[in-house]
DNA sequence: ACTAAAACAGACAAGTCTGTATCGTATTAA
DNA sequence: TTAATACGATACAGACTTGTCTGTTTTAGT
C-alpha cells in the first residue's frame, strides 16, 4: 500500500482538474470526493462551501501557471526574444492535452453575477498577469510607456489564449505572437 | 389587455436575456417560462429540450449581433475608417448596460464536453465571424493577403470584446483599435 | 357558431445537487 | 495507555433540476 498525498492537496489538485475539463457547475462535490477517494465530510472540514473549493483551484491554477512559466521564461536570452516567448509559452499551453482555454474566463461564465467573492479573486489574478508582463517589459526592453505596451501584449496574450480553444488550433498564438513582434 | 408577442418569440428572448445576463446553467426552464409567461407544456412543444432552446439563443444572438453591426457600419465611410469602425462597435456593445462579454464562449465553458451539437454552433458562428472580417478587409482595404489580415483583426475582436468584460473596462477596446490601425 | 389547434395551469416523476449528521476506525501525541 | 484528531463510509435533508402528463381554457379559421 503505498503512500498517498494528504487529503487537502488530494482534493486540490482532482477539483482542479475536474473543475478545468468539465466545468465548475458539471462537477459535483460526489464526483470529486470519488475520484480523490476522499470522504464527504473530510471535504467539508478543509473546505466551507463548494465556492472554497473553487477558491484554491483558482489559486492552484495560478501558482501552476507562473511555475511552468517561469521555468519557460528562465532560459530565454534576455531582450524583445524574452518578451515574445510569452506566446510560445502559451503554444506549450496548448499543446498540453487537456487544454481548455482561459480558466478566469470560464468559471467567470458560470458563477452568478451575485459572487463577488469569487470574481474579485479573479480580478485579482488578471491584474497580477498585468503587472508581470509590464515588469517583463521594463527589464527587457528600452521602450518610453511599458505599461501601455504591456497592455497591449497581454490583450494579445489572453485573446491567444481564449481563442486557440475556441477554434481548436493554435493559429491565434501563431497570429498574436506575429502582432507582438510587429507592435514591440 | 395588450396583446403579447407569439409564445416562441417570448421564449427565446427572454431565454437570450436569462442564459447571457445569468448563464446557460444557472437559468432554470422554470425561470425562463414565468418570465415569459408562458406554460411550460408551451415550451415544450416548441422546443425538445433545454439544449434546443440554448441553440435558438445562440443563432438569437447572432442575428441580433449582425443587425446591428451592419446598421453601424452603413454609415461608415468606405476604407481603413470602416475597418476599424469594427472597434467602434465593439465600444457600444460594451456601453450596454447588461454587456456580459462573448456569448459563445461563455457557453463554450458552461457545456459538458460531450455536447457536440452546441459546440458546433459555436463553431459555426465563429467561421461566420471570420468570413465576414475578410469580406470587409477585402472590400475596404488593398492588401495581398486580405485573409491573413483578417485573421488578426478577428483576433483582436474577439479578445478585446472577452477582456472588456473581465477587466470591467474599456481599455482593451481602445488598445485592440490602436493596435489594429498600427498592422492595417 | 362549430371545430381544431394552441396555450394555459399545475401536479408529478426521477434524478441531480450541496451540505449535515452519525458512527466507526485509524493514526498520532503526550 | 489514553486522549485527541483525522479520516472513511454512508445515510439523510432539503432544495433544486429537466421533462412528462393531464385536463382545462383560449384562440383562430371556416
Amino acid at each position: 500500500m503505498k503512500k498517498q498525498k494528504p487529503v487537502k492537496e488530494r482534493l486540490i489538485e482532482t477539483a482542479s482538474e475536474l473543475f478545468y475539463q468539465n466545468g465548475y457547475n458539471n462537477t459535483g462535490i460526489n464526483e470529486v470526493i470519488e475520484k480523490a477517494q476522499v470522504a464527504k465530510a473530510s471535504l467539508y472540514t478543509h473546505f466551507k462551501t463548494k465556492d472554497a473549493l473553487c477558491l484554491a483551484y483558482l489559486n492552484h491554477k495560478e501558482e501552476q501557471f507562473y511555475n511552468k512559466l517561469n521555468i519557460f521564461l528562465k532560459g530565454k536570452q534576455k531582450g524583445k526574444v524574452k518578451v515574445v516567448a510569452l506566446f510560445d509559452f502559451l503554444r506549450e499551453l496548448y499543446r498540453e492535452p487537456d487544454f481548455k482555454g482561459g480558466w478566469n474566463q470560464n468559471i467567470l461564465a458560470e458563477i452568478p453575477k451575485g459572487n463577488t467573492i469569487i470574481k474579485e479573486e479573479i480580478f485579482k489574478h488578471k491584474t497580477n498577469l498585468k503587472t508581470f508582463v509590464t515588469e517583463l517589459v521594463s527589464n527587457n526592453l528600452d521602450t518610453k510607456n511599458p505599461e501601455k505596451l504591456a497592455s497591449k501584449l497581454y490583450l494579445l496574450f489572453e485573446g491567444a489564449l481564449v481563442e486557440s480553444y475556441l477554434q481548436q488550433d493554435s493559429w491565434p498564438i501563431r497570429e498574436a505572437k506575429e502582432i507582438a513582434m510587429q507592435i514591440i
